[in-house]
DNA sequence: TGCATGCTGTGAAAAACGTAACAGCAATAC
DNA sequence: GTATTGCTGTTACGTTTTTCACAGCATGCA
């Protein structure tokens, strides 16, 4: 079993050598990648042991083997499925995004009450009634899910995808949803992230 | 110095207290707090044993009095001031979420190229032309920034930025910043939080 | 008042995570 | 072919973060 960190920095490697413009390089040392992502070197080979991909001192890594490699270890067999929830202002914001971005997942479903956003294709997406989530999510087998509701119904929405068989959950609602094991969960609140930064910022301010 | 977990989780113990509904219980215990938090009660005793803050046993934390506490220690003296560049769909989104909540961060300007935007109010907050960054961000000693323009202008944003005075980052553009020691940086890409869930999410499918 | 209860504060152990160091070897130069 | 260079894989170490465990005490109740 892999580490989150290791996760989110394989996934940040990938990035960065299928986004490298200079496609005459077939090769990249340990210090290359690892400025490019702004970690260690050590940490770079580090992580590549763990998901087992192995160099060769004077060359380096191959580019598009390395990449492969960790696509085999993050991709299932499959691209993954991605309901999203909530097609509000920051619900579109990301399903625009995603769509534009060649990517292995793919937003599959969106859900809304809103009877104006409804029944339509909003950003290049089918948005259903909420109401059709467990239907949907459970019949096309849909595994991962983004939750971008008011803060008032994330519980009961998460409720429901839970119930559906959703296994993973992005949520951006600023509350701390309750989940059973089994299910992965991750919050991205903006309010702690900006109080955050706020706070290190004030503090090296005051350090000069 | 705090811990940046430590300090995700304030600001987390902060919001759940003051959003409390039930106002009439005065204090809490350790395992109550807790629970809503989920996290383990040891956790959050340590959490506050690091600000300094001490209830008593038998009758656990005053709750007015522990909020206060964290904010002293969150907070500065004044609301830091924060800029926004990028009112796109994602940066519009957070404008108009922080706007609608009691905070103590204040969203005091936002920046553009798009002429459309420039020089109007929008979600409740002035939009200004881009090359008057450096004027308004050192003028107003705005101390923290969020960005939100497109991957490919990130950088240079956040070198103006730098520039100017800014000691906070909150970056959204999926690409890893560089920004010069003491000023601190904070990383929110969708596409690796998303690929994240989707691994662990198959992971604990596969268990099952 | 005095006793029992059970929660707090904290030191000590454990786990997670990142860093440093180096032996071994692939590539290159000569 | 051989020597040299310098990068990789991996182990050992240091640091940070979380959990455990329990002594001590404030509280509520008899
Ligand atoms: N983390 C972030 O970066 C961030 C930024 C902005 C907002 N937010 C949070 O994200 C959430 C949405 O923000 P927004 O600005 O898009 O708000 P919004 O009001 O524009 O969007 C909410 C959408 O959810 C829909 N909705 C309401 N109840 C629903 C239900 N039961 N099922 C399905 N859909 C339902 C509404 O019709 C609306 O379209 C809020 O919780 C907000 O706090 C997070
Ligand atoms: N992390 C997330 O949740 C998330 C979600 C969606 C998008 N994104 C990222 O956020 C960024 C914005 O996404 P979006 O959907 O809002 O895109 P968008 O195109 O709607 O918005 C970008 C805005 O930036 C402005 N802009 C362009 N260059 C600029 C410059 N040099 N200075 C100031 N403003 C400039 C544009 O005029 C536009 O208004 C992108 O980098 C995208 O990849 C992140």
């Amino acid at each position: 079993m892999i580490s989150e960190k290791t996760v989110e920095r394989l996934s940040l490697y990938r990035w960065l050598l299928e986004m490298r413009v200079d496609k005459n390089t077939l090769s990249l040392f340990s210090h290359q990648i690892a400025s490019m992502a702004c970690v260690t070197p050590a940490q770079l080979r580090r992580d590549l042991m763990v998901i087992g991909y192995t160099g060769s001192p004077g060359r380096g890594y191959l580019v598009k083997d390395l990449a492969e490699s960790i696509c085999s270890v993050l991709d299932g067999d499959e691209p993954a499925k991605v309901a999203l929830v909530g097609m509000g202002n920051l619900g579109r914001a990301i399903v625009s995004f995603l769509r534009g971005r060649r990517s292995r997942l793919k937003v599959v479903a969106t859900f809304d009450t809103d009877s104006r956003k409804t029944g339509r294709v909003i950003s290049g997406c089918r948005c259903y009634e909420q109401d059709k989530i467990e239907e949907i999510v459970a019949g096309r087998q849909i595994s991962v899910a983004v939750i971008t509701v008011p803060s008032d119904v994330a519980q009961k929405v998460a409720d429901r995808l839970v119930n559906s068989g959703i296994k993973g959950i992005l949520n951006y609602a600023p509350v701390p949803l309750r989940v059973p094991d089994g299910v992965y969960l991750e919050n991205r609140d903006v309010t702690t992230a900006l109080e955050k930064v706020a706070y290190f910022a004030r503090e090296s301010k005051e350090k000069e």
